[in-house]
DNA sequence: TTGAAAGCGCTACCAG
DNA sequence: CTGGTAGCGCTTTCAA
């Protein structure tokens, strides 16, 4: 069914029946009644895509999905078409079909052109990230979901990184240990850089020197978190306590533990970055897994309604979320063994 | 830039130019070459709802998101969108708000009412699935991933769940195991119907009586994984060996084990079904996971190959592809002890 | 408060 | 092989 045709069956104008539905404010409550209810009667609904030449809004936001595919995503995604299903927002996911940061940024380039999107999401961004001016110079709305130290000003949620991982390190030490391994995210990456920060700061503050041994980067997988972990378990002097990126990380260790009959929550402790997911929780490992902790689902929700803010013409330039991040202890982290 | 500009520029008309673009075949090469470059050079693109609108297509394929938003979404996203880019099709997904079969199905007419997209994917069916007699009063085009006994005749693409289950089970049964723990995936979907009955087969042809007790239905998470497993293994009479329903499963079986002070690979055995994550590998575990194999993102890039071609008229009813799934033995598979 | 009609930018029919 | 032009279904002036 069609304006015209739905309208004439009411006996209204398309106008009215227009600016009915949209919530125009001149039309009558009594109006705007009845032709609601008409419409779910006789099951009427705009074409999306004649309103959207005729308001020349695209009604979808763009999200680029990188190669690596990491499994944050899905939760991400569903925090954002939550908030956005009720503005009739889509979310509109495009890949990175080749790797690198040239292709990385093309897929961004070809989606902001085509005019598909109203506004678009910057993951995981890097200092100077080359997608920001991109966009700014094509005048497409956008936020960056973490940081991008040396940009120009833009909208961005982030976080506290650093915070996070400084309280994570501040534990261990206060449980005694001296010897802590880092495995963190991808080299680059402004979050690996802010947890860099927070795990140098913690040593600093308590006067323990920093060994470039103890530090490594990679993708949240298990295999990273393995294999370096056994790496500098290994060593003469190995680590008695790891700080890990994410939970499939942790997981890596865990294993890594094991392979060298250590236990973990005795022999050595683990915390982990956790961005909370159904179907694997920090609570129900063994032992349960300390965590810096902060939702992803979140996280996505509020960068909907932000952008929608954007759209609807609020500053870019004035939004900056900083979101703390909980500090969960379970039984992972314990003091140094003979300590 | 707008077509008529852009056409006015290269002293063309609109129609040649939009021919031309579309690569109709009554324009000349040459033409077609110069319009092309030109288009490039002055950075001319296609309104993107002007085209939909005009062409009476969406663009795009709809993917309703459940509310579990299960781990293995982010690679059957990935696969999807790889096919989806070449030929500017967008994949738009939407989430389920409330829980319950009612609230998914007023999602997909949610959806496929809005004319927002030329095809639409079901997905996690069950037997008589109410969303395909929905789409198909719609008149819109899908595709189910997996199958749905008892509707009318419709495309699918599904993985041999019955036979990979079934040869999983009898290799335990090859092993010398008679009692086998069975963590399946959620109670009335068609994946989990036909994996009990590969085990159930299994049990029969080796002369096995069926226990009810060993056998439990749920997500994929770890928890689930490691509540039922822990559950079977604290019985008398305990299952010497597992068969898993993900990862996240196997993830948690073997955390019971070891709560419990068994060694997978030697007191008991476990084997799996991966859709295969860059993030978590059967390889990697320790002691490394037999598993039944299928890939997800394979699996998302044929269906939206298939669904391109059922927008283009291709008979959706002649669609049914069963695929096979790898059985790959690793260590956790071993024979009984004492057998 | 309501309606008539001119676009929004493109495609595709009908001519030439 | 190329061009003129009438829609596609809605929004939004402008007028009443």
């Amino acid at each position: 069914m069609k304006l015209k045709e739905f309208a004439r069956e009411i006996g209204l104008s398309p106008t009215t029946v227009s600016r009915a539905l949209s919530g125009y404010p001149e039309v009558s409550a009594a109006t705007r009644q009845r032709v609601s209810a008409e419409a779910v009667r006789l099951g009427y609904r705009p074409n999306i895509n004649a309103v959207r030449l005729a308001t020349g809004r695209a009604g979808a936001i763009g999200l680029v999905m990188n190669q690596a595919g990491e499994f944050q995503l899905t939760e991400f995604l569903r925090g954002m078409t939550e908030q956005l299903v009720r503005d009739e927002m889509d979310i509109l996911v495009t890949p990175v079909v080749e790797d690198g940061t040239e292709a990385e940024v093309n897929a961004y380039r070809r989606v902001a052109e085509a005019g598909k999107v109203d506004a678009m999401i910057i993951l995981a961004p890097q200092p100077n990230d080359p997608r920001i001016p991109l966009l700014q110079g094509l005048g497409m709305p956008f936020l960056v979901h973490g940081r991008s130290e040396g940009s120009a000003p833009h909208a961005w949620l982030d976080i506290d990184n650093e915070g996070a991982i400084f309280r994570a390190t501040s534990h261990l030490i206060d449980l005694g240990h001296t010897r802590i391994g880092m495995i963190n995210g991808r080299k680059g990456m402004t979050f690996s850089l802010h947890r860099d920060i927070g795990y140098r700061r913690a040593l600093e503050e308590r006067g323990l020197t920093f060994d470039p041994r103890f530090v490594a980067h990679g993708n949240f997988t298990d295999e990273v978190g393995f294999t370096f972990a056994r790496d500098m378990l290994e060593q003469g002097l190995r680590p008695t306590a790891f700080v890990a990126g994410s939970m499939m990380t942790a997981l890596g260790i865990y294993r890594a533990a094991r392979a060298l009959d250590l236990v973990v929550g005795r022999d050595m402790s683990v915390i982990a970055h956790d961005d909370v997911f159904p179907y694997l929780t920090a609570d129900n490992m063994v032992p349960s897994l300390s965590t810096t902790r902060s939702s992803m689902r979140a996280a996505g929700g509020r960068i909907a309604t932000l952008l929608l803010q954007i759209i609807a013409g609020r500053p870019a330039e004035e939004i900056h979320e900083l979101w703390p991040v909980e500090l969960i202890l379970r039984e992972s982290t314990q003091p140094v063994p003979g300590g």
